[in-house]
DNA sequence: CTGAAAGCGCTTACAG
DNA sequence: CTGAAAGCGCTTACAG
């Protein structure tokens, strides 16, 4: 029951336990000779590492932080996280590194969270998800000095490395697409404003619509919620000029949409074509299926793995290259009516 | 930049550091005075333990493992762990736990990850979800002799403890309401077979259905998946006698199910009344909204939380209650055709 | 009630 | 290329 130990090791192989430890880490320091018979007893016996001792010398945990500032209720239906979680994870297993999660109610906690991690050094950096434009927790992990990865777009306000998404590109499709089926008044139920990437998405959209020559279009800002998007829905579709097609920044809100226009006769593509902002099971759950810019969620969450190691070896991190989307066109877009 | 050390206390308050050590974990040792002066030093300094030299010293990591053995992209629209875990760690923050979270593919993977967590001692305990009614995982978790809890019905394969859920009570709760509203025919779509707990429901569901005096009832078996849920909804609404309520054993084929009886031309809840497995977003957010069976999945994963750390602290687990869930009408159900 | 010391299992300069 | 030793920051018997 007890674990072996490089003591172990270094008494079946003759030599002292700094020689196991270089032979163990492919240092230099041990005959090629000997470090293969090393090995070769480490692995005969079944030898791990112990993480903590290993932390504890070596001044590093091996592990990264991911505190989910949301209302747990909210990330059910979410499929998000569980996406980019299992991207993280593929790059860092390979790393031998491990995923520290946190749920918590908001940025405070999180904050709170993440000072207490670093201060038991329990992390050597962590995954910052959901930024608003204004952040409480910048500040905080640069007066930590935390090794962080940002997950969003790149900002002015920090060095902090950041992972993108081309929000841009992807809003700039979408318009494109509609205005090629006909569609000239586009609305957009946008998602918490608080967000930068709501804002960025936001300003694409009106530079897109009115780069198209179609007017001042109408945005509704929401929470993301099911209730704030049936609430814009109903909004839009009271207008005397009401839109023919609507962007949704998120898949929930484009699918209380369905339901809304379904409870108000308008009917979809028919009168209303509707795009959701991601793309998930659930769009495709829904009749009409929902048409949804579809991000590749996972190689968004190993790719920012993969920044914040280096920045935690002190690597300058790999080129941050943007997580693209693409339009992927079901049954709930097609052309307005004439 | 340096963070402060047991031994900067010590100092201060010129004492030895075992003493600051007993003074800072509450043990006999120290008079209440200095006991006091070394607390208000700690505070003042901001001391936090380091983690991992309390690993190396105590022999406890502080921190449980989660293994999820999943497909990722199933785990996208389960609604499940995101609450569950918010559940897990409400009850193990208080205990200054962390957990562990590992994505991997299938129960082999799950295997590797727990030997290896538990080879480097990273983690003090496992909390095991998604049990087979044979589960590979099991014997490897006595043969390490490691702390664990097993997320499901509890087991006369295994002394290993269980939290569970009264899958029994909440089948007969809805075949009961069914055949309240006065139907006489009710299927069952159920989940994987291999999981324990499909086979439970599906024999407390034969039980309930017989118990009625209704003959034998048709259950099909799947997969949990969209695809699964629509076919098996096509096969029993494809048959002469076909039923005229469905209980599905989650939500996701519930709402598939409502799309295949549209595609039939079969109105919901007319002649069709549907009772999905788990209750989620997913239920409100189509038409008609979803009866479903509730679970209070969040207090589950504290439970869960809780016996694991009774395990771990040798204590013996603590009542062992099963989490219950409650009948949610919405608009899915109704009387049966006459 | 308190101090001095060993020990947890590694890593890493530092001599030979 | 190798060995002996200090050190990471705690915990915990063991003497006083």
């Amino acid at each position: 029951m007890k674990r072996p130990t490089i003591a172990e090791i270094a008494a079946r192989a003759g030599v002292s336990i700094g020689a196991v430890s270089y032979a163990l880490n492919g240092r230099p320091g041990v005959s090629a000779q000997t470090r293969k018979h090393i090995l070769e007893i480490a692995d005969k016996i079944g030898w791990r590492p112990s993480f903590a001792a290993r932390s504890l010398s070596g001044s590093r945990a091996h592990c990264v932080g991911l505190a989910i500032a949301r209302p747990a209720d909210t990330l059910g239906v979410e499929p998000f996280f569980m996406r980019f979680i299992a991207g993280l994870e593929g790059e860092l297993a390979g790393r031998r590194t491990a995923l520290l999660l946190q749920v918590v109610e908001d940025h405070k906690a999180a904050i709170d969270a993440m000072r207490l991690l670093w201060a038991e050094r329990r992390v050597d950096g962590m995954v910052v998800t959901d930024l608003w434009a204004d952040d409480a927790r910048i500040p905080v992990l640069e007066e930590l000095q935390m090794p962080a990865v940002l997950v969003g777009r790149p900002r002015i306000d920090t060095q902090l490395p950041s992972v993108g998404t081309d929000d841009a590109a992807a809003v700039v499709a979408a318009v494109d697409y509609l205005v090629a089926l006909g569609h000239r008044r586009i609305a957009r139920v946008a998602g918490l404003p608080a967000l930068h990437h709501t804002q960025v998405r936001i300003a694409a959209f009106r530079e897109a619509v009115r780069g198209h020559g179609l007017g001042e279009p109408q945005i509704i800002d929401t929470d993301y919620t099911w209730e704030d998007g049936a609430r814009a829905t109903r909004a839009l579709l009271s207008r005397r000029d009401r839109p023919t097609a609507i962007t949704f920044d998120n898949d929930v809100m484009a699918v209380a949409a369905l339901n809304v226009a379904q409870e108000m006769g308008v009917s979809v593509p028919g009168e209303l074509s509707i795009v959701a902002g991601d793309d998930s099971q659930l769009c495709v759950l829904v009749r009409p299926a929902l048409t949804a810019l579809a991000w590749d969620i996972q190689s968004y969450g190993a790719h920012s793995a993969r920044v914040l190691l280096d920045v935690i070896d002190g690597r300058s991190p790999s080129s941050s290259q943007e997580t693209v989307a693409h339009l992927v066109v079901r049954a709930s877009t097609s052309s307005p009516p004439v």
